[in-house]
DNA sequence: ACTTAATGTAAAGTTTATTTTACTTTTTGT
DNA sequence: ACAAAAAGTAAAATAAACTTTACATTAAGT
């Protein structure tokens, strides 16, 4: 699976630690989401899509692997 | 978290293991989660409303507890 | 160049998802 | 009523998510 939450992190200029604490989550699950480390609950992805006001599917993508 | 995992299975006539096969998880996988004994991770919730054909917020939300 | 903020990373630990096996209960069809 | 299929459940095992701490690297501002 990928994800755009560093671009949409961008978009709403904010960071990590930013991200990480509206969410409840630690920074460093945030740095692992973006960087593919691992695949986040259904949880996190409705709450990071609730956040950015997109759609849970315009920001996470299944891929081959999955 | 809550779902509406078998709404959908009995709107596409699927059972539980029809479903678990489908999407490649165990039968017991699907029955905790329509039981809501734990959240599914996100490639889940896109497999499943891939296979629906209804976006992820259609058939996963978030409750209280999250 | 220097300082600070932000990001990347990693190891160890805890919690939670998911599997496997197996059995019981409920539902459905005849 | 009976048989078969589907659903519910549970315990033990494994895999994966997520936290915490801690440190290294990169980016940004002055």
């Amino acid at each position: 699976m990928k994800n755009k939450i560093k671009i949409e992190r961008a978009i709403h200029d904010l960071t990590q630690a930013d991200l990480a604490e509206k969410i409840g989550v630690s920074r460093q699950t945030i740095n692992a989401m973006e960087k593919n480390k691992y695949v986040p609950s259904t949880v996190l992805a409705l709450k990071i899509s609730r956040l950015f006001k997109k759609p849970v599917e315009e920001i996470f993508f299944l891929d081959q692997d999955d």
